[in-house]
RNA sequence: GCGAUAGUGGCGAAGUGGUUAACGCACCGGAUUGUGGCUCCGGCACGCGUGGGUUCGAUUCCCACCUAUCGCCCCA
């Protein structure tokens, strides 16, 4: 093969682009239920964008951006994850303004790019969906955006999930556990794993979620973040859980969760499937948060945020792994077989007709013989076929044939011109 | 970035250091001047991921690279 397509990348082709295209209409329509309203900012901004929220020591900054500078020197990124982007968008055209109504809520689907090496459910063009919420501080905002997240889930036919949850506080709170969490690690920090190590220097709150076995025993013993809440934070967070219970949306506590960017606050949250496309393994599809203090940080005014990302790919294997539905190409009405070369023009008029009547038609193209055509029609599943030949040709008709009972009518090659909803309602 | 496994037609899949690379499915054509099934007959890899090397000779052996899959890391 001279060309294949770049590592961790996919063609998604017609079979395929079904699935996207229903995936991403119920997302639309939930989305509206709620009153987002869409965002499209670029697939690529400055590296700052991402480096500077994320968190510089980030594993996304330190070795996943697919970063490279262009003509002009200037440093670009194809956008690792959505949130930066879409905040950067709301400073710079200024979506905070007094005239536009708090909170402003938009979503966004689309290609993200991780430099990573690809694994089922992992590639590095992937995509997301994601929504994104400013300017209220409520918890009724949290669980508005969490409730729809699992209210999507669900309309996309997927039942199977848990819904985690944990909270990471405020500034004061972070800053108080931050350093409990040191002085707790530092004396075992010789027997930490590698990994582990670096992170206690340089994000302790990473050791968390260590895989290695001895580093969760170690961190079983750790504080909690829950004691270091701040009263405020103690609050809102208390406020999140009772709203949920409200909604009889269960959900777990997990006070290992963390988040591999920086700028998450107060609440976040997971919604985890245990379908068999993952080997019965509990994965993330959905991820999300607070990040009350990143449009400060990129420039604007001290607005809170929260919003969430979902994985399509992931999506996708659920569904396939669980045969919800059935995804096929639109129906075919009428199929139009042509006998001879001559009546090549008049089968182009006859499709061009039913199709601006409304109706789906589809002819061959090879001049093959009759027989061949109708087995395509055949396999095609056509409803019915029009068939022209000489004969017809010459007095101005064509046959009708319902595929199904084999009932053939005379038509008028007129009637069909100018009025082929009517051919088909007399024939059903 | 590290480790493991794999790569033969549209798909599935045999195979071997040596004349024309099995077989099945699908597809195309014919038997049947203009009608869907079945059957029968025929066609369908100038080539065995790419590039080198060893050899009289490589799809088969060696090396490098590419890609995929899985695990680690991390994550959607």
């Amino acid at each position: 093969m001279k060309y294949q397509r770049p590592k961790g990348t996919n063609d998604i082709i017609p079979g395929e682009s079904e699935k996207w295209q229903q995936i991403e209409e119920t997302a639309r329509k939930v989305f509206q239920k709620y009153r987002y309203q869409e965002i499209r900012t670029p697939i690529f901004e400055n590296f700052e964008v991402f480096s500077r929220t994320s968190g510089e020591t980030s594993d996304i900054v330190t070795k996943e951006m697919y970063d490279f500078y262009d003509k002009g020197e200037r440093h670009i990124t194809l956008r690792p994850e959505g949130t930066a982007g879409v905040v950067r968008a709301y400073v710079e055209n200024k979506l905070y303004g007094p005239e536009i109504p708090r909170p402003f809520k938009t979503y966004y689907m689309g290609p993200m790019f991780r430099y990573e090496r690809p694994q089922s459910g992992r590639l590095r063009q992937f995509h997301q969906i994601g929504v994104e919420a400013f300017g209220v501080d409520s918890p009724a905002l949290d669980v508005e955006v969490i409730a729809m997240a699992m209210n999507l889930l669900n309309d996309l036919g997927i039942k199977q999930v848990k819904l985690t949850l944990n909270t990471l506080g405020d500034q004061a709170t972070r800053q108080a556990y931050h350093q409990a969490l040191v002085d707790y690690l530092t004396p075992y920090a010789a027997e930490l794993s590698k990994d582990s190590q670096t992170r206690l220097k340089k994000n302790p709150l990473r050791v968390l979620d260590s895989k290695d076995p001895h580093d969760q025993e170690i961190v079983a013993a750790a504080p909690q973040i829950v004691d270091y809440l701040t009263p405020a934070a103690q609050e809102h967070f208390a406020a999140v859980q009772q709203l949920l219970t409200d909604l009889k949306l269960p959900f777990e506590l997990d006070a290992t969760m963390v988040r591999g960017l920086d700028y998450y606050n107060h609440t976040i949250f997971e919604i985890m499937s245990n379908s068999t496309a993952f080997a019965g393994k509990w994965t993330t599809v959905c991820a999300g948060g607070r990040y009350n203090g990143l449009v400060e940080q990129l420039g604007g005014p001290e607005v809170p945020g929260i919003g969430f990302g979902l994985g399509v790919e992931r999506l996708l294997l659920i569904l396939a792994a669980e045969k919800y539905q059935q995804w096929q190409a639109a129906p075919l009405d009428v199929y139009v077989v042509g006998i001879g070369a001559e009546t090549n023009s008049a089968a182009l008029k006859l499709v061009q007709a039913i199709r601006q009547a409304g109706f789906t038609a589809d002819r061959d193209y090879l001049q093959r013989k009759p027989k061949s055509q109708f087995k395509t029609a055949s396999r095609l599943k056509a409803k019915y076929t029009l068939i022209i030949g000489e004969s017809e040709l010459a007095s101005q008709t064509a046959k009708l044939k319902q595929m199904a009972t084999g009932t053939e009518k005379t038509v008028s090659l007129t009637d069909v011109f100018q009025n082929f909803a009517k051919i088909w309602q007399q024939f059903e």
